[in-house]
DNA sequence: TAGCTTTTTACGGATAACCGTATAAATTGA
DNA sequence: TCAATTTATACGGTTATCCGTAAAAAGCTA
């Protein structure tokens, strides 16, 4: 059963609201915080308490303002806490919509479930929970088919860091002296030319404008 | 004094919340919708009954789905009602943070208050209401002083045309084939180099990839 | 180590984009 | 209406990218 929930998330009516659907699923204790800080000091003053949550709901982006923080975004705020307390059930409630971006919480963070910000929301945060209450993670129908249709094709780091300096203005022929410069290999032209080329035709793309719409698009870069 | 108030607004936790506050206020008689259109109808409909709103709170930005939308973001939204009810207030309720666009919904919308949806938006929206209560518009501490010294870079119509063409995957030299294609004008290939110019200079950008990875990132396309 | 495969790089011709200038068309204002 | 101004297009030289081929380097296997 799921008996103590921690809410993160900075925007104020989007917090109640979740507090609310907790309260109409009966659970008891809710604690809620509007910054990352502040929510893992509650996770680390319940474990010594002995009185640990059962699940975080947390947000991905967080407004910065005056308050200077550690934990500056929800992957932060999920690392630290999974560190402290493995077992805990995270939520992630957020408007990304990035199939790269979700794929990595459910693969690299080990979220129990995404919920995206949209229309059905309320409805879709009940069903995460839903699930979570008979021991199962939460996927929505959307994801269960897509997410797994990038990873037909893998974006290496170093494929990520020359999309990178594409994406910042570099032109490819100043990009083999800046993978020198950083001891990256291969750096020849050639090589950038090649590999570029590789991941245009896996994805049927045409121009290298539409491979940065693209990589933008789906947050690999 | 406000009695019928009307939310717009698709992020299912948003509208609830904002229900709440409204209810906390003593509004009796509130209705909400998750769409445009549905809201726009009401408005019709309740000036056809001889009992017209005095309030429509609404997003900015709505998610596309299955359902086709005439009135298809919040922008549209507040023009039409603005042309059947232009005595009713409007307050708006976004997370749109672009100053050159929240001052132009005060100078162009005449909208009666902005509130960006953010740390403490349950409570700015209260201070809104309250302003809205004693007939005053209601503007955020931030942007009473920064509002007026912007200087913006307006992307046309014809712009987001071309830029989207770009980050499809059409060469620049099949641009102007299909700029006549659709009796868009200019269409020649030297007016798209020199705009695309221009924009990269407003922003100091320097290769196209950057300039679709640009426009990607902020929305324009 | 020799012989083979794979990866990386070098090179060069073809094509597209970039960029300045010149001409043509459209718009504006008396 | 006509001249002035702005806007759009045409043209051409330069540069960067695209793309195929070939050579070189690195990795692998026996």
């Amino acid at each position: 059963m799921i008996h103590r929930v921690l809410i993160a998330e900075d925007h104020e009516t989007v917090n109640i609201s979740v507090q609310k659907t907790m309260n109409d699923f009966g659970v008891s204790d809710i604690n809620y915080n509007y910054y990352c800080d502040d929510a893992f000091l509650r996770v680390k003053k319940s474990i010594s308490e002995n009185n640990p949550y059962d699940l975080l709901i947390t947000d991905l982006s967080f407004d910065t303002d005056h308050r200077v923080q550690t934990l500056k975004c929800g992957f932060d705020l999920i690392k630290a806490v999974r560190e402290i307390q493995p077992t805990i059930k995270i939520l992630v409630f957020s408007s990304e919509n990035k199939p790269a971006i979700i794929k990595s919480l459910y693969d690299n963070y080990n979220i129990d479930g995404y919920i995206r910000k949209a229309r059905n929301d309320a409805k879709e945060l009940k069903s995460a929970f839903e699930a979570l209450l008979v021991g199962k993670k939460y996927f929505h129908h959307d994801y269960k088919t897509n997410i797994n249709s990038l990873n037909i094709f893998e974006f290496s780091e170093w494929d990520v860091f020359v999309l990178k300096l594409l994406a910042q203005g570099k032109m490819q022929k100043e990009i083999p002296e800046i993978l020198e410069q950083n001891n990256i290999k291969p750096s020849g032209l050639s090589s950038i030319e090649k590999r570029i080329n590789k991941i245009k035709e896996s994805f049927d793309i045409i121009t290298t404008e539409q491979l940065i719409a693209f990589v933008k698009e789906n947050g690999i870069v």
